[in-house]
DNA sequence: CATCAAATTTAGATGAGACGAATTTTTTTT
DNA sequence: AAAAAAAATTCGTCTCATCTAAATTTGATG
């Protein structure tokens, strides 16, 4: 039985696996730097305590990447994450832009049972509030087919299905346009200059979407 | 707005609320030394920090008293922990011995809405699993009159209201006894030499508990 | 009330996690 | 391929929370 890691270790095994796309590519020092908002000189200390204990594969200069056990363990916190958001919105009423903040605290609690408990408690949810896939005990994440909003074209019509942006600032936005996950949309327009979208509504309501909005939902055919 | 304490901070307040009985007492070095587990060096140490911090009155060899902010912070921890221990057994349906040692990493979230919906959600319990008593809002604590069952005399029927120990072993025996909060009880007899009790149940068994187990549980005439 | 034991504090160290400044390595530009 | 820029690492230092061993204070006992 090793020692359990530290909240502090916990967050950069997540931060990697969350940069790394879920995929093995090598994360960058000041990525990780930036992304967990410290030093750069403090991640390479870091990173190299994490390789020492075998949660990464580290070469100097050569950026990280996790483990096995390192991975496992970055899915199970993130696992944690969702689950809690789902239960903060679906039992407690947060809205979407609230619970992630909360999330990054209680996704560190430390109990097997707790996990599996809350999972069943909420009906074994596949999808978090804001449509990111909740990996099951074995740390499978769901299928699913899902395109950024700007892989499509004028005359589409599609349904959302997540958001690529957990920033209470967008989150909120998008309510304000009355845009949720199920929401589903016809592209009118795509404007040539700035690729920019106009897109209809269920209600026949005209919305304008920039592209950098665009690229922040995810969408899928429908 | 002062910086959150931390998580051992937080330990230490509510501990030496504990220990002084939520009363204004003293509370000792060692007596804090001993229930955190930690050497009694380091609890000099902190309790100097805390002291310069305005979280505690602190005077060198006379015990430590916990100043208003200080209490208020310690009532908001054990406000916490009691709403999750009753969340984790009415919802999750975890056993009352199950649930203080995830109660006790819960407590330490910060998020005044999650612990306000988390009442709600509950329906404003006045007490835990164990019969304590959960403060409100306001840091007050729910009017109760119980005693030790030590205090009640042959013949006498009473209403398990709490229990005074949390350990997981006491909590699995009086489980095994099939006794509960609620549960009623006649004293057969106190036998004398080892101030042990006979009980009677509401299903006329008979059940003997040791003078240290009685002082553990607390009831109320019925 | 002087002595001794227990409780408490002080002193000195350590490890984790952070920082900024200086240095080194890698990458990009001329 | 040299020079410049960017990225990453090393170095020295800091704070927090902990320890052990030594010194001090308190308070109990003869
Ligand atoms: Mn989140
Ligand atoms: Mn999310
Ligand atoms: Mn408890
Ligand atoms: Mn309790």
């Amino acid at each position: 039985m090793s020692k359990p890691l530290s909240l502090t270790e916990e967050n950069y095994l997540k931060t990697i696996f969350s940069l790394s796309d879920g995929q093995d590519n090598a994360v960058n020092t000041s990525a990780l730097a930036k992304q967990i908002n410290i030093a750069s000189s403090s991640v390479t200390d870091m990173l190299k305590r994490l390789g020492e204990k075998g949660y990464i594969h580290y070469e100097k200069y050569q950026g990280v990447r996790l483990t096995d056990s390192g991975r496992s363990i970055a899915i199970n916190i993130i696992r944690k994450h969702r689950l809690w958001e789902v239960f903060l919105v679906d039992k407690l009423h947060f809205s979407w832009d609230e619970v992630h903040e909360v999330a990054e605290q209680l996704e560190h609690i430390r109990s097997k049972k707790l996990t599996t408990r809350l999972y069943e408690f909420l009906n074994k949810p596949k999808f978090d509030p804001h449509g990111d896939p909740i990996p099951d005990e074995n740390g499978n994440f769901p299928d699913m087919e899902r395109n950024m909003l700007t892989d499509f074209n004028e005359g589409d019509t599609v349904t959302i299905l997540g958001v690529n942006d957990d920033s209470p600032d967008f989150l909120k936005y998008l309510e304000q346009l009355n845009l949720k996950l199920g929401s589903i949309l016809t592209i009118n327009t795509i404007l040539s200059h700035d690729r920019s979208m106009e897109l209809r509504n269920q209600h026949n309501k005209t919305i304008m979407l920039s592209y950098i909005s665009c690229q922040h939902i995810f969408c899928k055919k429908s």
